[in-house]
RNA sequence: GGGCGCGUAGCUCAGCGGGAGAGCACUACGUUGACAUCGUAGGGGUCGCUGGUUCAAUCCCAGCCGCGCCCA
C-alpha cells in the first residue's frame, strides 16, 4: 500500500540512481531510431544552480524524456565550460587568502592550481542538475578544456588563420583594468551613473583671449586630447575650423576640424579628440588624421605620455587634479550634472577603458554572412520567431570579434614567435618549430603569445567539438546537426550566433535546426533576480520544500512563449498540491483493487464511463504530444493538469464509485472488472503522459500500478491511441450527466438546501432518451446530486425548485425549505441572463450583411445557440409562473 | 534615438477574428472511508484609451497613454 503522503525527498534520490544506472539516459549510436540531438549550453563550471538553469534545463529534460519516449534514440549532450575569467577569478581569491599571488605562482603552477580546483569544486552544478531530475547523456560529459575538445580549438584556430579569417592588430579595445585583459563588446554591460559634463575652456591659438568651449565627461582624458571637433555646419565655429586650440596643462597645438560627429545640440557643440581613448574619437582621429595619444598604463594610471606632474596617478584621482588645475587656470567655464551610461566590466564590475592594444581577432563579418543565409533560408528556426530579428541586428552589424585574453586560465593561443617577431601558427610547438627553421633557414628560439582565447571561442564549436570532431567519429556523422539548441534571448549573440558561424564553417551545415528561446524568470513582482537586491529564489530551496516535480511543472505551466515569467511561490505550492492529488489518486485506485490488466483492451469496453474516459485519454496523449512538439509547454500543463484533475478526480473516479464498491451484502457490479482495468489503464497512460513534466511522482507510481513488473516509466513508449477511442454519442451522453449533477447542485447550493438533505427529483418534459439517460445512470445521479430519488413525471410537484436542462425541467420539490421569494430572484435572474443572450444572438442573425456574409456553419451554430437559449428562456419562464400561480 | 515586448478578474497569467478563461486569493457550505496539500457552489472583467478595417474586433491596422527589456 502507498504510504499516506508523497515523500518526493526519497523517492527523487531514489530514482535518480536507478536510472542512471539501468542506462536509460544514454543515447545509442547503433539504434536504428531516429535520432534526436540537443547539446546542453554548457554551465559555467564555477556556477551553481539558479532559477534561470532550472527553466532551460527543465524545458530540454521535458523534451529530451518526451522524445525518447516517442521512440527517438535521444542525446543530450552534457557539459561545464571552463568560463576563463570567473574561474581564474575564483582560483585567485582562494590563493589570495593564503596571502599567495599567481605571478609568484607562475603560469604553470597556477594552471595546474585551477585544475585542482576543478577537480574538486567544479562539479557543483552538474550535481544540482541531477536533483533537478536533468537526464542527459553523463557518460559523455565534456568540458572545454578536455584534451579532445583542446585540440579542435587549435585546429579551428590554425585554419582560420591560414585562411586569413582569424589576424593580429592594433585597435582599440575594451580594457579591463581589474583583470587586466581585454573583453569582448559582448562582455560590456552599460551602467547608468551620475556624473558631471564639465565645460572647459581651449584657448585659440594666435587669438588672444578667444577660447573654444568643449564639454566632456571624462576630464582626465584630456591629456590625451589631439584635436576639437565642431559641426560642418555649426555656424559659431565655422570661422574657427583649420585653427589650432592650444591644449592646456599640456600645451599641445591641437586642429579643429570640422565632422559631423560633433553634435550641435550637445552641450556647446564642440567636442574634443582623445583618439586612443574613446571609440567615436578613434574613428573620428582616422578620418581626419589626429595622433593617437596613449595617456594610460594597463591599471589606467596615467603613463610618461602625459606631463610629469600627473604621471602615477589614478584615473579617478588624475580627473580630480585635471578639474582643479584647470579651475586654477579659469579654464572652467561651467560643471553641470549629468546622468550618463558607462561602459563596466560585466564580471569585475569596474569601469572599462578604450585602450589601445595588439589583439587577435576573428573576422566575424565574413563569418556571419553563411550562418545570416541558413536563418534567412530557415535552414535554422527561431522559435518564437520574431527572435530572427535580434539575430540578424547583431549579426549585420557585427564587428571584428577579439578573441584573446591576457589571462593563464584557457586554451594558450597557438601562436609562436621567432626572434624578429615573425609569428608562426601552427597546431603544436613542434610544428611551430619547424615552421621557424624552414622559414628562418636554422632552428630558432621561439616565444609562444602568452594570451588565451575567449571562453566563446571554445563554447562555439561545443555541437561538433564533444562529438569528436575533427576525428570522423560516428557520433559526429549521427548527431550532428542537432535537432534544437533550447537557450535564453540573452546568449543568442555570446553563442548561438558563434555556433552557427562556427558551424557552417567547419561543418557545412547548421549545428541545429531549431532554436527555442525561453523566457527569463523574474521575481514575482517581476524584476530581474539579484543577489543586491535579495530577491533571489533558489530553485533548490523549492525542490526542498515542494519537490522537484513540483517545481518542474511551475515552470513548465508557466513558459508561455513570448513572456518572461514572473515566479510566484504560491504557484510552486498549488502544483505540489497538483502532486499530492495525483498521489492520492492512485492511492484510491489501488484500495479499489485496480490493477493493471495485461488483457485489457481499452477499444473494447462496455460501460460508458470507460468508454468515456478511454476517449479523454486518448485527446489528451494528442493534445500534450502536440504542445510539446510546438514548444508550448504551458498548453501541455495545462492539458495534463485540466484532464487529471478536472476529469479523471473530479469525475471519472466519482462516477465508478457505485461500480466498484459494492454495498455490503449486494453483489458484485458486473461491469466491475472491466472498470478496475478502464481505471488502472487511464491512470498508467496518465503516468506516461505526466512523465517527461514530473518524472519522480509518475515514476514511483509506475512502480506500483505498472503493466510489466521491473520495468521503468522512463523507458516506455509514449501513448499511440487510435483516435477511434473517442465516442461522441458517448461523449454527449456523459457531458449530459455532468450538466445534470452540476445543475442539481447549484440549485441546492443556491437554495441553502444543507448537503446532508437527500431531496427527489423529477424530470418533467423530458424526451425518450433523456428519460433512457435518467434511469441509466440513477445510482450515480443519486449519489453525486445526493438524491432521495431521481425519476421522470409528467407534472410538477406543487413547491418545487426549478432548473432547464436541454428540453427538460429539472424539478426539485423541497417545499418545506423553499423561500418563495429568493427563488422567485433566482428564476428572474436566470431568465434575464438567457433573453441577454437571445437579444445579442438575435440582432447577429436579423442583420442582412451577417446573413449574407459569414460563413455558413456560423450562422448555424448562432441559430442552433438561439433555439437553445430561446428553449431555456421559455422553461424558465414557465417555472416561474408556476411559482407565482402556487405562491 | 533604434529595436523587441507588455497593459485581459484583487494577484500571476493563458487566449488572439465569430459564445470572456485558468490557477491563486476571496465568500458560503461541507468530518459523503483517495485527498482539508481536500470537496461543492458562488461573487468578481466598458479585455489601457481613441479611431479605422470587417457582416463581426479582447484579437487585425493606426495613433495615443502607461510599463519593461535590449542596442546606441
Amino acid at each position: 500500500m502507498l504510504e499516506k503522503t508523497y515523500s518526493p525527498a526519497e523517492v527523487e534520490a531514489k530514482l535518480y540512481g536507478r536510472w542512471e544506472q539501468s542506462g536509460a539516459f544514454a543515447c545509442d549510436v547503433a539504434s536504428n531510431a531516429a535520432p534526436y540531438t540537443i547539446m546542453m549550453p554548457p554551465p559555467n563550471v564555477t556556477g551553481s544552480l539558479h532559477m534561470g538553469h532550472a527553466l532551460t534545463f527543465t524545458v530540454q529534460d521535458i523534451l529530451i524524456r518526451y522524445n525518447r519516449m516517442a521512440g527517438r534514440d535521444a542525446l543530450w549532450q552534457p557539459g561545464t565550460d571552463h568560463a576563463g575569467i570567473a574561474t581564474q577569478m575564483v582560483v585567485e581569491r582562494n590563493l589570495a587568502a593564503d596571502g599567495v599571488d599567481r605571478r609568484d605562482l607562475g603560469r604553470e603552477a597556477f594552471v595546474d592550481k585551477v585544475w585542482e580546483w576543478k577537480a574538486e569544486s567544479g562539479g557543483t552544478i552538474v550535481n544540482q542538475l541531477r536533483r533537478l531530475g536533468a537526464s542527459p547523456d553523463w557518460a559523455r560529459e565534456r568540458f572545454t578544456m578536455d584534451e579532445g575538445l583542446s585540440a579542435a580549438v587549435r585546429k579551428v584556430f590554425v585554419q582560420l588563420y591560414r585562411e586569413g579569417l582569424i589576424f593580429r592588430d592594433k585597435r582599440l579595445v575594451n580594457w579591463d583594468p581589474k583583470f587586466q585583459s581585454a573583453i569582448s563588446d559582448l562582455e560590456v554591460e552599460s551602467k547608468e551613473v551620475d556624473g558631471n559634463l564639465w565645460h572647459f575652456r581651449y584657448p585659440i591659438e594666435g587669438e588672444d583671449g578667444r577660447h573654444i568651449v568643449v564639454a566632456t565627461t571624462r576630464p582626465e582624458t584630456m591629456l590625451g586630447d589631439t584635436g576639437v571637433a565642431v559641426h560642418p555646419d555649426d555656424e559659431r565655429y565655422k570661422d574657427l575650423v583649420g585653427k589650432h586650440a592650444i591644449l592646456p596643462l599640456v600645451g599641445r597645438r591641437i586642429p579643429i576640424v570640422a565632422d559631423g560627429y560633433a553634435d550641435p545640440e550637445q552641450g556647446s557643440g564642440a567636442v574634443k579628440m582623445t583618439p586612443a581613448h574613446d571609440f567615436n574619437d578613434f574613428e573620428v582621429g582616422k578620418r581626419h588624421g589626429l595622433e593617437l595619444i596613449n595617456i594610460f598604463d594597463s591599471h589606467a594610471r596615467v603613463n610618461e605620455n602625459a606631463p610629469e606632474a600627473y604621471r602615477g596617478l589614478d584615473r579617478f584621482e588624475a580627473r580630480k587634479r585635471v578639474v582643479a588645475d584647470l579651475e586654477a587656470l579659469d579654464l572652467v567655464e561651467k560643471i553641470e550634472p549629468h546622468r550618463h551610461a558607462v561602459p563596466h566590466g560585466d564580471r569585475s564590475g569596474v569601469p572599462l577603458e578604450p585602450w589601445l592594444t595588439d589583439q587577435w581577432y576573428a573576422d566575424a563579418v565574413t563569418l556571419a554572412k553563411p550562418a545570416i543565409e541558413a536563418v534567412e533560408t530557415g535552414k535554422t528556426v527561431f522559435v518564437p520567431k520574431n527572435w530572427e530579428k535580434t539575430y540578424f541586428e547583431w549579426m549585420r552589424n557585427i564587428q571584428p570579434w577579439c578573441i584573446s585574453r591576457q589571462l593563464w586560465w584557457g586554451h594558450q593561443i597557438p601562436a609562436w614567435y621567432g626572434p624578429d617577431g615573425t609569428v608562426f601558427v601552427e597546431e603544436s610547438e613542434e610544428a611551430a618549430a619547424a615552421a621557424a627553421a624552414a622559414h628562418y633557414g636554422t632552428p630558432v628560439e621561439l616565444t609562444r603569445d602568452e594570451d588565451v582565447l575567449d571562453t566563446w571561442f571554445s563554447s562555439a564549436l561545443w555541437p561538433f567539438s564533444t562529438l569528436g570532431w575533427p576525428e570522423q567519429t560516428p557520433e559526429l556523422a549521427r548527431y550532428y546537426p542537432g535537432d534544437v539548441l533550447v537557450t535564453g534571448f540573452d546568449i543568442i549573440f555570446f553563442w548561438v550566433a558563434r555556433m552557427m558561424m562556427m558551424g557552417l564553417h567547419f561543418m557545412k551545415d547548421v549545428p541545429f535546426r531549431t532554436v527555442y528561446i525561453h523566457a527569463l524568470v523574474r521575481d514575482a513582482k517581476g524584476q530581474k533576480m539579484s543577489k543586491s537586491k535579495n530577491n533571489v529564489i533558489d530553485p533548490l530551496d523549492l525542490i526542498g520544500r515542494y519537490g522537484t516535480d513540483a517545481l518542474r511543472f511551475t515552470l513548465a505551466a508557466m513558459a508561455a512563449q513570448g513572456r518572461d515569467i514572473k515566479l510566484a511561490e504560491g504557484r510552486v505550492e498549488g502544483y505540489r498540491n497538483f502532486a499530492t492529488k495525483i498521489w492520492n489518486a492512485a492511492r484510491f485506485c489501488q484500495m479499489n483493487g485496480c490493477a493493471a490488466d495485461p488483457a485489457f483492451d481499452p477499444a473494447a469496453c462496455s460501460e460508458t464511463v470507460n468508454r468515456w474516459i478511454v476517449g479523454q485519454v486518448q485527446k489528451t496523449s494528442v493534445a500534450v504530444a502536440e504542445a510539446i512538439e510546438a514548444y508550448k509547454f504551458n498548453e501541455a500543463a495545462a492539458a495534463l493538469y485540466q484532464f487529471f484533475w478536472g476529469t479523471f478526480c473530479d469525475w471519472y473516479l466519482e462516477f465508478t464509485k457505485p461500480i466498484l464498491q459494492t454495498p455490503e451484502g449486494a453483489a458484485e457490479h458486473p461491469g466491475a472488472a472491466e472498470t478496475r482495468a478502464a481505471t488502472a489503464w487511464a491512470l498508467n497512460r496518465a503516468l506516461h503522459l505526466l512523465h517527461p513534466i514530473m518524472p519522480y511522482i509518475t515514476e514511483e507510481l509506475w512502480e506500483s500500478f505498472g503493466e510489466e513488473a521491473g520495468t521503468l516509466l522512463i523507458r516506455r513508449p509514449w501513448p499511440d491511441l487510435p483516435e477511434t477511442l473517442v465516442d461522441p454519442a458517448v461523449e454527449a451522453e456523459m457531458d449530459w450527466l455532468i450538466r445534470l449533477i452540476s445543475e442539481v447542485r447549484s440549485i441546492r447550493s443556491e437554495m441553502n438546501v444543507p448537503p446532508s438533505a437527500q431531496i427527489p427529483l423529477i424530470l418533467t418534459g423530458a424526451a425518450d432518451a433523456t428519460a433512457a439517460r435518467l434511469a441509466g445512470y440513477r445510482d450515480l445521479i443519486l449519489r453525486l446530486a445526493r438524491l432521495s430519488e431521481a425519476r421522470t413525471g409528467a407534472d410538477a410537484p406543487a413547491g418545487s425548485v426549478q432548473g432547464v436542462l436541454d428540453e427538460a425541467t429539472l424539478q426539485l420539490p423541497i417545499a418545506d425549505v423553499i423561500d418563495v421569494a429568493q427563488e422567485r430572484a433566482r428564476l428572474t435572474k436566470e431568465v434575464a441572463k438567457a433573453e441577454g443572450e437571445i437579444v445579442k444572438i438575435d440582432k447577429k442573425l436579423s442583420n442582412e450583411a451577417f446573413i449574407a456574409k459569414a460563413p455558413e456553419e456560423v450562422i448555424e451554430e448562432n441559430r442552433e445557440r438561439l433555439a437553445e437559449e430561446r428553449q431555456k428562456r421559455d422553461r424558465l419562464a414557465a417555472a416561474l409562473a408556476r411559482l407565482n400561480a402556487a405562491g
